[in-house]
DNA sequence: CTGAAAGCGCTTACAG
DNA sequence: CTGAAAGCGCTTACAG
């Protein structure tokens, strides 16, 4: 690996100059800095990140954080969606395009200090982190520092931090919508964990949605669990065992709606015949499950890009870098797992099993 | 941020020293040691890891490569399937417990070696690189360098450079003899990409069960595709519009099996009544679709763990590090989806949409 | 057992 | 426009 000394030697120059031509600094000589490109190119010379990053104080790296609901903070946390992998693929590639490194960092620290230290002895220029609960003490953590941060579904700010997040309550609006228009009156929502915000602003949406229409809205028929197929499979087991009264489900993700639609079967009961299923994300895995599953779209490449957009901003340092948060629109879509409510139900009651009357 | 010197004022001893009590150096007083160490503790230093790898040349750091099929090399490498994510978590686990970070290298290179020169400019202490294809130039540049480095699914071996794969070809033996005890002889293989370590040990293991049992391999159901439910999908499809003789279908991932089920049940073709599907990896989804998956488990914990565990042992320089490639067995999990062949088929043909003797 | 010194490979005021 | 010098925060022979 030759260093800014070998090529100074090279070129006839002190490795100052180099440095300089290689940072693009304006004052120099045309002749010198095309000599000394060219003698950088032949010997393949590349700046040490590592030297450059000691004596600047700053990398080129930025952290990656994944907080799942239950604070472990891994990659465990895109487990419960192929969305939050998309996400994190898009950002990749944008950091990628603007020549920045990502760092998942290890966590062995005991404390939320002990993260925020951990970055900061690694000199990155700045952090993203997505977060399934807004709970994690690691949060609070950052925005106590001075490193430039971009949340993805947490709503924390500081004036070096912003965040980003899917239109969750115009999202769960539409979906409910779409079941009301079919005539669904009794629609189940498992929308997550409590303590996550796209699981609550989804809630929100689903409230205000059912409200408007004039309809009750049961609190039998709301569970707020963890965002994975296992917790929705149970959840909805759970409903049919109480004999609940619904004609349509809501999940906060595709995979969700997937252990929805197995517990459904299990029963005997069809999608959408008897129960219309609608999820969350719109992951690939919808086209090819049974049937098709209506869901409400988010923008995976809008978040990861703008998250990357609003760090770098904040990374350079400008004046007038854009810190309001990122609210991206949702899309509804809609395939085979929504359909009419069930014609053998007028006014009446519970799931096709058996029913007798209003409960 | 304090720094070495900071603590050396402090506890009124060199920086040299405090240094060697906190990098564990035999020769220091227990008194000294305690003291520094108790300053060290109370305002908080930990020493700052960029002087450290600059000056040790070496990092704590282990680059994580992701080479899909067609060489872009980054997180959409594991898109295929979510088994390679799983594999991911083990070895960002085993990271964490050694100190480890892992470093996702931004893909801002022009070719293979500048992809091995950024991450000697970064002093990685060693790299794990996942490939979904063997024919990536930077495996070969990788095994030029002198840096440790552990390859899942690439039998890429140097003195400093070993791997981690499954039994494949015992797996797609298992598979292939368990549909064989069903009755199955027409059997078709999605195997994955040529290039492909683990499709075409796969594809090895099917033809070597179909000969020891004395059955002809047909060339026509054999496809090598991209490791995608698309792909799969679409070789589903053309098979049937081909209408190609076959009463079961092994694919190289879950998620491609599903993407078969589906190209099925277009046709109104039921798995496994009509026709056995069985998939490979043993993803959390088997147990979600319907019917539920027979499909080879990939011990991804094994591979991880067992990925670091290799690359540990070289960065250390252990004189007898084991470079012997580590093979993980696999293990058949027999579920729903495939079942003995349809009893209206003697030794008779094609699927059951309509046949008239041999082709 | 401990301190002073050199050095890892850069960047960047400071002179000129 | 360019060089010499200082310094980023550590580690590690070299003396003692």
């Amino acid at each position: 690996m030759p260093t800014s000394k070998d090529v100074a030697r090279l070129a006839g120059v002190s490795h100052s100059t180099v440095s300089r031509v290689l940072s693009g600094s304006s004052l120099i000589s045309p002749e010198t800095s095309a000599r000394v490109r060219a003698v950088a190119a032949e010997v393949g010379y590349q700046p040490n990140l590592v030297a450059r990053s000691l004596v600047r104080q700053r990398s080129h790296t930025i952290a990656l954080g994944l907080f799942p609901e239950e604070a472990d903070g891994s990659l465990a946390a895109v487990q419960p969606s192929p969305f939050y992998l998309d996400v994190l693929q898009h950002i990749e590639r944008a950091a990628a395009e603007q020549g920045y490194d990502l760092l998942l960092p290890s966590r062995t620290y005991k404390g939320p200090h002990d993260f925020v230290h951990s970055l900061k002895m690694r000199h990155v220029a700045g952090a993203i982190l997505l977060a399934l609960g807004t709970t994690d003490p690691r949060i609070q953590a950052m925005l106590r520092t001075d490193i430039p941060t971009v949340f993805v579904d947490v709503a924390a700010q500081s004036s070096h931090a912003t965040y980003v997040r899917s239109d969750n309550v115009t999202g769960a609006h539409q979906v409910i919508e779409h079941l009301l228009h079919l005539g669904h009156r009794r629609i189940a929502i498992l929308s997550g964990h409590a303590t996550s915000l796209a699981g609550t602003e989804r809630l929100l949406g689903y409230q205000r949605a059912l409200a408007q229409a004039g309809v009750t809205l049961d609190p039998g028929l709301v569970r707020q669990s963890s965002f994975t197929m296992e917790a929705a499979y149970r959840d909805m087991v759970a409903l049919l065992d109480e004999r609940r009264d619904f004609t349509a489900v809501v999940a906060s993700s595709d995979l969700m709606a997937i252990g929805v639609t197995r517990a459904l079967h299990e029963r005997g009961l069809r999608v959408p015949t008897d129960v219309s299923v609608a999820g969350f994300d719109d992951i690939d895995l919808c086209l090819y499950i049974d049937p098709p599953l209506t869901t409400v779209r988010q923008d995976r490449a809008a978040m990861g890009q703008g998250a990357m957009r609003r760090l770098v901003a904040m990374m350079r340092g400008d004046a007038d870098a854009d810190l309001t948060p990122l609210i991206i629109p949702t899309q509804l879509v809609i395939r085979q797992s929504t359909g009419p409510i069930p014609v053998e139900r007028g006014e009446r009651t519970a799931p096709p099993r058996m029913e007798a009357g209003r409960p």
